[in-house]
DNA sequence: ATCCTATATGAGAATTATTCTTATTTGATA
DNA sequence: TATCAAATAAGAATAATTCTCATATAGGAT
């Protein structure tokens, strides 16, 4: 894991922030934890190895990873905040039996759209993003 | 405003809830308030008619019109619920600048999307529903 | 029309997630 | 190595939401 200590290093360093352990252990947790967790996730995960780390602390750097856009929230219809740890464009599965979001690829889909609102302007109003939030079930739940 | 007073007492009953007056006062007012309220902006709206509706009750109400899908939660990457009374298919613009959610209606965009995944099967996810989640910028904001 | 009872509400305490405050520590630069 | 703006720890404070429980009430039964 030191390579990708080094990886995180620089994407903090490159966003003009200073390296802090806490920072990296945030950045590192949000990548090892997949499925878009929690602050309190996040938290927990770190505290195994570093119970000292204070939660005001990480809800702090997760805002300031967030204004930098090394990681982005992700929009719930629950009271908790979730992060992402993908910045690149990707769609998510929302599960109604469980609260799995499951990230969703795909390129032909992001085209056929991009393409569709170049045509379809929406008037008085610019469009910077599109994400896809796909409702339903997993078989498995 | 009698008229929709009956119907909202009529979607109640249908639902096979009870008929209280601050269900109908919290239906009517997230149809009045659009922009996806919150529940603090429903209880400011019904207090100055009402002022002794009690929080608690404006929550559980929310809930219990959510459980009987006559309202909608939306999904935002905020701490704060909104709350949707459009029950029918319909897409969002969210503001980079300031809170309003606007709804977007695209029926040929819908139609393109259910073909395109009755095609494209998602392994182990059965889709219900998909929503747009479009960010961008009012021109006006 | 009145009664009955399961259900809903009001009031306010409790909980949960998040933010704020302040003293102390630390990363980066010179 | 010294400097200092920025970051962190600790825990208090706040905001949003949920819970508890005594009282009120909607709507079906009588
Ligand atoms: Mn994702
Ligand atoms: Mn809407
Ligand atoms: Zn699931
Ligand atoms: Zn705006």
């Amino acid at each position: 894991m030191n390579i990708q200590q080094d990886e995180l290093r620089n994407k903090l360093s490159e966003a003009g922030l200073k390296v802090t352990p806490q920072r990296v252990l945030i950045l590192e947790a949000i990548y090892t934890l997949n499925n878009h967790p929690t602050a309190e996730n996040i938290l927990e995960y770190i505290s195994k190895s570093n119970p000292n780390i204070a939660t005001g602390t990480v809800y702090k750097v997760l805002d300031t990873l967030v204004q930098k856009n090394l990681i982005r929230r992700v929009k719930t219809d629950r009271d908790v905040m979730r992060y992402d740890g993908i910045t690149e464009k990707h769609h998510h599965l929302y599960c109604n039996k469980c609260d799995i979001i499951e990230d969703y690829n795909d390129a032909e889909l992001d085209e056929y759209l991009m393409g569709y609102f170049k045509k379809k302007k929406l008037k008085g109003f610019e469009i910077d993003d599109i994400v896809l939030q796909i409702r339903g079930t997993f078989h498995k739940c």
